[in-house]
DNA sequence: GTCTATATCTGGATAGAC
DNA sequence: GTCTATCCAGATATAGAC
């Protein structure tokens, strides 16, 4: 028995009544760090198999925690993938939300591309678990990429387009600079495997990673920056 | 009952004796035809949902064939998964093969670029089931992209040294460069849902297309052309 | 909350008639 | 070559004891 509170996230009784707050709030810990672990396993899972390819058996043992046990938890595998994209989406859009027509261009856009190949170095599991949602035509997240994303991305092509016109940067469009960011850094993620097999290098090694940002440094910013 | 001729494919004996050269000819035209129809429908297929999202009741049904028909003409999911993936590499390698030293630097990356991008246009089911197989690890290809693959691409950044050392492009690290191509390109078709939710367009309009390119050749080739 | 046992369904694959 | 019927493994999900 479940209930969904205001927040649709999903919350159970446990018998509260009878029990001192202390062991209440003992219990919400231990509840909220097992939901935690799973989450984490899932992501890890569903970013190698995707939705079908994972299994919640899998799942479950790398959460170390039973297959029961993990139903009890998430009471079934597709509220499970929504918990993961969820959290996925807000992580996925934050970067993006910092950068602003008050900084000077060159820095916000190298501060905008470090920011970006540092989260496919420290978060390649979300990387790529993003990328397959897309490929298979965002069931899940398509509304909130033509709505929340859109809009954001309409802001931001604003701020550059106006740095355009104030001569600040060279003629450009903003949307397509956007998306070769978003491309480049995201590349080194999802494509982490190629990359290894071709350089023999991932960006987990730091000369490796300080040579793809001083490349796409070199190679976004020159086209654009006045003289 | 199956054999495996010398190039590890699969034909079938067919009742070959007491039939005319003429209705045997016919046969096998048939069978190619279906073939390539079940090469397409898999395809775009395993594109979408990936090797275990994919079935192959729906791989049968989109290729007008019954499933134990399918079963005939490929005796598993994984010998016609590998049929296609086997298709994939030889066309996904071919662009890259053809830009050699005889040709002016920018001319070649420019050919390059424009090629990836036609690519990522014409070849999207190719090109999502490349970046899927390749973000599970490459269980397949992983052989092929550390020896092919790797030594067509050293060849190729020795190429680019070259033409660094004879003063023609400005210092550049050439596999990061090769690397920001593929990005760039292949994101236009990978997250071309994505693409479309933010732009409203996809590479199949013109006028997007060649907003797209004008934009890649700024970018990447301003940040290596001498003066 | 956690476990054992089990219901139920999907999907890959085969047997055998025609 | 194509079909009907069927087998079987693996996966989601539930029941009920503790």
């Amino acid at each position: 028995m479940t209930e969904k509170t205001a927040a649709g996230k999903t919350t159970r009784p446990s018998g509260d009544r009878n029990l001192s707050s202390e062991s209440l709030r003992r219990r919400q810990r231990h509840n909220e760090k097992k939901r935690d672990a799973i989450l984490k396993a899932a992501l890890d899972v569903f970013s190698r198999y995707g939705l079908h390819g994972a299994s919640m058996d899998q799942i479950a043992s790398q959460a170390d925690v039973s297959k029961t046990n993990l139903f009890y938890y998430f009471s079934s595998k597709e509220e499970l993938y929504l918990s993961v994209m969820q959290k996925l989406l807000t992580l996925w859009l934050t970067p993006l939300s910092e950068f602003s027509a008050a900084q000077e261009p060159l820095d916000a856009l190298k501060d905008y591309i470090r920011q970006k190949l540092r989260f496919s170095r420290d978060h390649q599991a979300e990387s790529r678990l993003f990328c397959m949602e897309v490929m298979q035509g965002a069931p899940l997240l398509l509304p909130q990429l033509e709505t929340s994303l859109r809009e954001l991305v309409d802001a931001k092509a604003g701020v550059i387009r106006e740095w355009i016109n104030q001569g600040k940067l060279l003629e450009v469009n903003p949307y397509h600079l956007l998306i070769s960011i978003w491309a480049t850094t995201q590349h080194y993620a999802d494509f982490s495997v190629q990359v290894q097999a071709v350089c023999g290098q991932t960006l987990d090694d730091a000369a490796f990673f300080d040579e793809a940002l001083d490349t796409l440094y070199k190679l976004i910013l020159s086209g654009i920056t006045p003289d």
